[in-house]
DNA sequence: TTGACATGCAACCAAATGGTTGCATATTCT
DNA sequence: AGAATATGCAACCATTTGGTTGCATGTCAA
């Protein structure tokens, strides 16, 4: 099962958003390959990813001396699922009500 | 504009998602109704609605001395369509590459 | 008008968070 | 074997966060 509030606190942060957008645009990637570019310590970038990897939203592979990461997109389509849907609904209620209303003549 | 940052914290935490889950029951209460059955004081309760309401998520109305919460779910949308659905697109490839695979016969 | 009720404001506090530095361990390459 | 590279672990630090208490202000109702 998954923990949605490990989900909710990993996302909150922008630098490990950022690291998801890194690995979207290419997966698989390495600990130091992640760290290129940004204004972070190697360790910093591993505890970030150390979160992200309890909230279930990276999978790692060990392969020799190098740690490779892989995104792991099913948690954040469950959150959209399960608790976003729900909103979703309320939103799409809130225009089909104002659309009965413009619909419906003055009485 | 919206501030996707701010909507991702204010999601991440737990006492803020079950207030927004208490106006999407009943919209448009009061701060002392949104406290009822809560462990958290008066001022606690407030402070979190303070962080929801700026990053836009309750939209607030002063009606004598009461201050009536309204949820407003089109952050969430907009962090639905915007961010979740490219890795909802990321996911789909995935499994349509399987279902690729698993058509094509070895050659 | 006076008391009860709803909210606002500010100071304070402990714990969590995001980050650092320093050193240890493991693996690859020459 | 020995140097270089990749990661892991732990202690430490400043700031943010989630919460409290105490008091002030505003509004309704008898």
């Amino acid at each position: 099962m998954m923990d949605a509030d490990l989900v909710f606190r990993a996302l909150a942060d922008p630098s490990r958003r950022h690291l998801l957008d890194r690995l979207f645009e290419k997966n698989g990637q390495t600990l130091t390959e992640l760290c290129v570019g940004l204004e972070m310590t190697r360790q910093a970038v591993s505890k970030h990813l150390a979160i992200l990897e309890e909230a279930n939203l990276v999978a790692t592979r060990k392969q020799g001396r190098d740690k490779l990461h892989y995104l792991n997109p099913v948690p954040i389509h469950e959150i959209a699922n399960r608790w976003i849907g729900k909103y979703e609904r309320a939103r799409l209620d809130v225009l089909s009500d104002l659309k009965k209303t413009l619909e419906k003549p003055e009485p």
